[in-house]
DNA sequence: TTAGGTATGTTACTTTTGTTACACAAAAAG
DNA sequence: CTTTTTGTGTAACAAAAGTAACATACCTAA
């Protein structure tokens, strides 16, 4: 785990603060689908990501979602930082993407690592920061893009995220997290087939230059 | 100004800090109307809002506009405190609603007091969780709802904001914040007269019932 | 009082997105 | 090897939102 840590936040944290993680952190695993954070949760502790991908979803009262963001390697949840510190529910679902590993830090020493290292209200601040950004960015792409541009920015930040041009989802999956309705995606996808920025395949999307 | 700081922050703040905001603080009076912050400005110091409200806009490369919320007493913007922490410009732009008065904050202080006051502390935490969750609320709102109900919660959370059922506004301005055209909003503004809930006048809104 | 600017109302039409229904192909299960 | 399930393609239609054009009403300033 030690190396682990290093390797992903050697360069941000210093060395007391990386040897107090590594006392009071679990080390948890995850499988790829696997729902991390439900919505309504109480969140006792804060995820420090070390490897793998996770998506955030938003919910309506009806159930129907939308994607807001990924999180990386580096990140953390500002919705757990929210709700950490507010002690409020979790307004967000938290699903992996893939297969990865995160530290899970207790509540308390988060707080009291605040005033006692500064590299880690840096962190802290700089999450935020992150998030709020993601967010803007989220707004920016319902409120200013028309669905294709949407669908084709959809794939592009998911084959970043994932590391891979091919993306292995149905057209459900994608409607699901654009909160819109399969055929929409299916006829907009074969656009962007015939405009040959994408290929189509079963249960696979490739792109064809990122 | 030692009144009115107690007025709006006396019960959040502890005695010592509120004298140390009373000393660096620059007391700022803004008018209806006023451009408060300009995308892309560099921002040396954090308001307090003391009363009036503010509005905050997003805007995309094509100069489109979006209004994310609005500040009131008691607010912070936490754009303005991701600027200052991170040292970037800003992402959005911030419009006096109505007359109002600020207190700025240089950003040393507001870093200082952080590790020196726990009331500041939270209140910095709790001004982020506002509007993380104020950026929910606006994506819910573009992903979820219809323009005729987003409409219709623009105008009944404009009347809160300003402590007024009558909104005086055109149409035309409305369609700016809402990032559409005025035709559309003229149209849904007739079927909501139509439906009751509102009266329509020369420059001004009525809301019926809040 | 009139001319010009501004705000609103309305029609007709287009584009985008959502919905229903069904055909067909690939994969999985029996 | 069939049957069933799952994923995709497509047509036809409906609803929502955007656009262009113009009429009319109100307000203000000459």
């Amino acid at each position: 785990m030690k190396e682990i840590l290093e390797q992903a936040y050697g360069y941000i944290f210093e060395e007391a603060l990386l040897l107090e993680i590594e006392k009071v952190a679990i080390y948890k695993e995850f499988k790829a689908e696997e729902y991390l954070i439900e919505i309504g949760d109480y969140i006792k502790s804060m995820p420090l990501l070390l490897h793998g991908a996770i998506k955030i979803l938003r919910e309506d009262e009806n159930g129907d979602e939308l994607l807001l963001y990924f999180l990386e390697r580096g990140d953390t949840c500002a919705m757990t930082l929210t709700c950490c510190m507010g002690k409020s529910k979790s307004k967000i679902r938290a699903i992996a993407e893939n297969d990865g590993a995160m530290l899970m830090i207790p509540v308390e020493k988060m707080e009291e690592w605040l005033t006692k290292y500064k590299t880690w209200r840096n962190f802290v601040f700089e999450s935020y920061n992150i998030r709020l950004n993601e967010m803007l960015e989220a707004i920016d792409t319902l409120a200013f893009m028309n669905l294709d541009e949407r669908l084709y920015k959809y794939l592009t930040d998911k084959a970043k995220v994932i590391g891979n041009t091919e993306i292995n989802n149905t057209h459900q999956q994608i409607a699901y997290d654009m909160h819109t309705s399969r055929v929409v995606i299916s006829r907009l996808l074969k656009s962007l087939e015939i405009q040959g920025k994408i290929k189509l395949h079963r249960n696979k999307i490739e792109i064809v230059a990122l």
